[in-house]
This record gives structure tokens, C-alpha cells and sequence, in this order.
DNA sequence: GGGCTGACCTACT
DNA sequence: CAGTAGGCCAGCC
């Protein structure tokens, strides 16, 4: 993979996580697979760095893999990441998102299931 | 080029 | 459920 392929990658990782809807999560791996880099899950973080602030990116629609936030609790980011999330209405228990409920592919299952909340 | 660092992930104890 | 181990790879000395 060329620096140029990565450019062009991140772009295309700024247009799945902008296409995230608002009260629900993608998981870093999940943006690098649905972007068309399965293992580049560490590079999301990277690419999304890297936007430029007039852009208004949905960063904090990411989490890792275990529906965390991947910053420190005791940072400034990680609230600002949280608070953005309960403002759209995604539910925290412990720390930890629910991504069967939240997630992108959870939300779909939920309402082909019609699971009970 | 070599070594280290991550807003990570999976598999396995 | 928690913890560990190994893999991953662009960027920055």
C-alpha cells in the first residue's frame, strides 16, 4: 500500500464514519473493514486525526470493539466523546455501549428481530 | 534503515 | 468475566 492509496483510504474512512447514523456506533474495525481495509483497524484513528475540523466529522460514533471509548476516563476527550453519544441518545452501562443495540449492523438486526429493548 | 508508539483486534487462558 | 500475547502498520524520531 502506497502513502497515496492511504490518502485516498483515509478520505473514503471520512465518508463511512459520516455516514454513521446520529445514536448509533461503528467499531474501529468495522469502519477499516466497510473502508476496504480489514486489519487496519489502529489506521481509523489516524485517518480520522487527520480531518480537518470544518468538516464537522462524527468522530465520536467510533468506539473500539468492546463498545469503549478509547480514550482515557479521565480525559478531557473521552467526555466530550461521551457526552456527544448520551446527547443522541446511546446508553452507557458501565462504561460500555450496548452494540448490539447501537451499532450500525445491531441496530439492523434489532429492527428485523423486533427485539424487545 | 531500525525502533517505538498508538482513539485497535482477535484468540486464547 | 479479566488478563495476556501476538498481530497489525503509518508516522515520527
Amino acid at each position: 500500500m502506497t502513502s497515496a492509496d492511504f490518502d485516498r483510504w483515509v478520505k473514503t474512512v471520512w465518508q463511512v464514519v459520516q455516514g454513521i447514523p446520529r445514536g448509533h456506533v461503528l467499531t474501529y474495525g468495522e469502519v477499516a473493514r466497510l473502508a476496504g481495509m480489514s486489519r487496519a483497524a489502529r489506521r481509523v484513528s489516524q485517518a480520522m486525526r487527520r480531518a480537518p475540523r470544518d468538516m464537522k466529522l462524527p468522530w465520536h460514533r467510533v468506539v473500539n470493539a468492546q463498545g469503549k471509548i478509547s480514550f482515557p476516563e479521565d480525559s478531557t476527550g473521552y467526555r466530550r466523546q461521551k457526552d456527544r453519544l448520551e446527547a443522541e441518545g446511546v446508553v452507557f452501562l458501565n462504561g460500555k455501549i450496548d452494540l448490539d443495540r447501537f451499532g450500525y449492523q445491531g441496530a439492523l438486526d434489532h429492527l428485523l428481530w423486533g427485539e424487545p429493548l
